[in-house]
DNA sequence: GTAACGCCGATTGTTTACAATCGCAACGGC
DNA sequence: GCCGTTGCGATTGTAAACAATCGGCGTTAC
């Protein structure tokens, strides 16, 4: 074959559509409640309704899309008391995650991270930020091989993507407190002080949620 | 219709092979590592492959199912490494969830998990203790309604499930102190002492994952 | 005797066609 | 004019048939 993703791969289809379909709501070209259409998808990838109802539920399964016997499917739509609780989650478990990772990140990842830090000061895109700040807490977590946890916390960063994107929208950090406070993290990273890192990132989801809690505007119906 | 159950609901055929399939799993009809049949399950249900598919890929994003592209589908198998992952994040967010709960466990429902506790202390049977101790925990925090929390945890002890009933199998604890810890458990919920619970609750839970890693031989290939 | 190759059966993935269900709009009664 | 009802269209759920893939077995060459 000449093309690598010309695929007609048996058995990844349902797969190719779920993370196609996953990927263009994280971008947010689909709004929460948007209605989605098994026949459009289906459609749309010159594929059979059904490896498109195993997308859904695929899709489903993550908390990114909400299904209805009889009656279709939606983009999943939070309310803050969930948002609030997936926050709460996070706070919890991120550490842990965190902990799995400080040993075994590599000086070249630290420097990455500053990187990061350093592209997320100088930048107003809103899209751009989002990117920035996800790669960046991502790969404080890819080191280590863990089998659940570094997907559950996956799937929490999926299911808020686009609130926090809204709240991005809304909430221009006045001070630079955040940033300074990426750099301290990168630091305590660097010192191997798994302790003080825990301490960090639960503060730091903790005072985003606070902040979300502000702005019940967002989960509006 | 005659029978309430008697139901052909239209749409609802894969969630109830899911439904049947996980209770058999939890039940341990099916050992870790089994594989299962679509056209089995169809028959078995009276169904056709379809709805089995849907009740398959609902089980796999459970994690009590593992499905392989164009091979098949077996029971989910935890390593040790696996299986200490989750009850650390256990430890996490089920102090959290039980934070939700304390306020609004009612007399009459702190009344049951003393008989729970009860109960389990005058059982040898494996079976019957292990159904107890699960009644006993998800009561505790059945009264919050949690939208996603709630699911997590109850998704974590499915999946444990299986090692559970094979641990309880090999320790038999040889002091009290398990029950004796259930009832200072339940004592401190008719307090509303939030903190101490959560602490009990983490320390009976690491005191697990501890006791688990000792037994090595429960995961083996 | 061993290892590589190729065939064949079993099982899964997909397409096409059909049946059941739900939401909405138009109609008629009050 | 308002509300309940009924029929139609749109959309989803299911069944049966077909195509593609994988693993095991026997064969063959070295």
């Amino acid at each position: 074959m000449s093309s690598v993703t010309d695929t007609i791969a048996h058995g990844a289809t349902g797969i190719r559509i779920a993370d196609s379909l996953r990927e263009a709501i994280l971008a947010g070209e689909y709004e929460p409640g948007a209605r989605i259409r098994q026949e459009d998808l289906a459609e749309a990838h010159g594929a059979s309704r059904l490896p498109v109802r195993d997308a859904l539920r695929q899709l489903e399964a993550e908390g990114l899309v909400t299904l209805v016997a009889n009656t279709g499917a939606w983009v999943s739509r939070l309310s803050l008391a969930e948002c609030e609780e997936m926050y709460q989650i996070r706070e919890r478990i991120e550490p842990l995650l965190l902990r799995y990772n400080v040993p075994l990140l590599e000086d070249e990842q630290l420097d990455r991270l500053d990187e990061l830090a350093t592209a997320m000061e100088h930048t107003d895109d809103v899209e751009r930020f989002l990117t920035l700040d996800r790669e960046f807490h991502l790969a404080c977590y890819g080191a280590a091989r863990t089998s659940l946890l570094g997907d559950t916390v996956l799937q929490l960063w999926n299911r808020t993507q686009h609130y926090r994107r809204a709240f991005m929208r809304v909430f221009r950090p006045s001070d630079r407190s955040v940033h300074h406070e990426h750099h301290l993290f990168v630091a305590a990273l660097r010192r191997r002080d798994a302790d003080e890192c825990e301490r960090i990132l639960a503060a730091h989801i903790r005072r985003t949620r606070l902040e979300l809690a502000r702005h019940p505007e967002i989960f509006a119906d």
